[in-house]
DNA sequence: TTGTAAGCGTTATCAG
DNA sequence: CTGATAACGCTTACAA
């Protein structure tokens, strides 16, 4: 049994022959300490294995390095990447992520809060459902900043990154058109995201501007199950739609797969397709979508920054939001016009 | 400007009209105290809005509830999957998930479990490259537990959990016999992961046994544009295979893509293929890929578990390490025997 | 630049 | 069951 299990500063600074200070200013950038002090605490640090208690350093300075990342659907392939690229950024930035799944659990969100409410982080990110409105406050009030990823949240104080959702779903109904498509299609999930609505929306608004009718589907989860369910529903419909746009990229790998090895179309021959999120496996050569990307990077990258700046303007009331557009990435799954 | 941020366990006490102590007390579980303080207790501190400092209590307990995942390649699908059942097992058992993500760095386990370190993290979970000897050791000796999942290294005192590699390389070998295949190949990154290069040899022998030659290839990542490449490669070939093993499932999609849209090969017809891990796109009827399985929930409980049991025997010399055995799951990839 | 001393929010110990 | 008191390991005035 080794009884004693952490070195702290204090064995450090008696090996050293300082003061246990000497040894904080050390590892404290910024701090005023002379070469000479510095090298022999550091020597002694190595020695003894010291490695400084993030836990206490928190405490005292009322700052746990710590960003919560509240996620659900992690093994999706939009969700996974762009938690990838958080992570690589929160940590270039000298913080460290707490992760909180919320897959399995009710309430979940809020408690994934109270979670990092206790753990004192600085911030927390939130890709996942919406939290409820008291929650939020509290988080606010105990000086946590928030981050809500395509949640689009009302109330002000969190930070907000959104896409041009509508804008896009009008973009896919003028290249349909311009692909000869004129029975048009939109195939959703019935979760009702308000994103994955605008998405919607945009398309078929766009769509009657242009004249013509949309067929809207909903069912299931964003997954590519519910995808090929949308597909038998709506390709044995009498009037079959010449071109779908797909509220999610796996809703539309699910649409592709069942259209051609159930109904035997070809694509974008018979059918053109379009897609959301461009996940890896939109580039595919079985899928080959058109789709838009997720600016991920640019998310995260908005995101840390934002962490990064001072809490001084974070108190104030401003509303902070961000809108970010999304680009259409042109593959075979749509007919050149 | 809300100067005074968190409520302390201080504040609760004098607006409940106890001691100190009988808060913190009520927050433990399992420690004694009255009906009636409990609640006023209570009352005070959703009243205040009181969260228990962790920082702190880890600080005096030794005990942070913190659990350090190292991962890579988290946008991977299996990767993701294993990192989604470890979350959710984590937080059942009561801890907390710190992510440290290896992707974009050198060094990187080693500074990665330096930071578990400093968080004073009760365990960490190792899904990316191998940590040093040296650090491995030193986390030990801090009273830290380590699970290493199929990294297959020999220290003794990390938990390690690796599949039936070899065997399973066999098995496909054999399968592939049955089909009538003659012609085999094996399509593996140039990584080189203990893992990956136990299927090969597994199956390289197996087919051996039966007097077969092996075409071995390996190139690139584990990736789906590394399986591209491999199919170049190995199809263009005088001797083309009728049958290929991939090492992971990401190469055998890459792989069949190539064989399919740029060779105009029919699978399984003119090329039977097995691949390893049992992603998500492995059921996709693009793909139908007959695969190996990973026991990804198995895995996680057996290291949450593991991270659960006391730390008594942890200590102990003994060589902790589990044998997992990956299920076959046919599909349509290959023949009928 | 350095050391001293106070304090951060807990929990553990030990009387009462 | 309860309340005082002493840690825990660190940072940070403050004084030297």
């Amino acid at each position: 049994m080794s009884s004693k299990l952490f070195v702290s500063a204090q064995e450090v600074a008696e090996k050293a022959g300082v003061s246990r200070s000497a040894v904080s200013r050390t590892f404290t950038p910024g701090a005023s300490v002379s070469a000479e002090t510095r090298r022999r605490v550091l020597e002694a640090a190595e020695a003894l294995g010291y490695h400084v208690n993030h836990l206490a350093r928190g405490l005292m300075r009322n700052e746990s390095g710590i960003v919560c990342l509240i996620v659900s659907d992690v093994a999706t392939p939009y969700r996974s990447a762009l938690l990838r690229e958080l992570t690589i950024q929160l940590q270039n930035a000298g913080k460290v992520a707490m992760f909180i799944n919320t897959d399995r659990s009710d309430g979940s969100v809020d408690r994934a809060l109270q979670q990092a409410i206790r753990y004192r982080a600085d911030a927390s990110i939130i890709l996942s459902g919406l939290p409820d409105k008291s929650i939020t406050q509290l988080c606010l009030r105990n000086g946590q900043r928030l981050v809500l990823i395509n949640r689009d949240d009302d109330q002000p104080g969190p930070l907000k990154i959104n896409l041009d959702d509508f804008e896009s779903g009008g973009r896919v109904a003028t290249a349909f058109f311009r692909a000869g498509c004129r029975s048009l299609a939109f195939a959703n999930s019935e979760a009702g995201t308000p994103s994955l609505m605008r998405r919607e929306h945009g398309f078929v608004a766009a769509a009657a501007k242009l004249g013509l009718d949309v067929t809207v589907e909903r069912h299931g989860s964003t997954g590519y199950e519910a995808g090929k369910v949308l597909a038998q529903r709506m390709l044995t419909r009498a009037e079959r739609p010449d071109a779908v746009f797909c509220a999610t990229d796996l809703l539309a790998c699910g649409f592709m797969d069942a259209a051609r090895h159930q109904f035997g179309l070809s694509i974008p021959h018979q059918l053109c397709v379009a897609g959301f999120d461009d996940i890896e496996q939109a580039s595919w050569s079985s899928f080959d979508l058109t789709t838009f990307a997720q600016p991920v990077m640019t998310i995260a990258t908005r995101a840390v920054e934002w962490l990064g700046s001072g809490r001084d303007d974070a108190t104030s009331e401003v509303e902070h939001s961000v809108r970010l557009t999304a680009e259409l990435i042109w593959r075979g799954s749509i007919r050149a016009g």
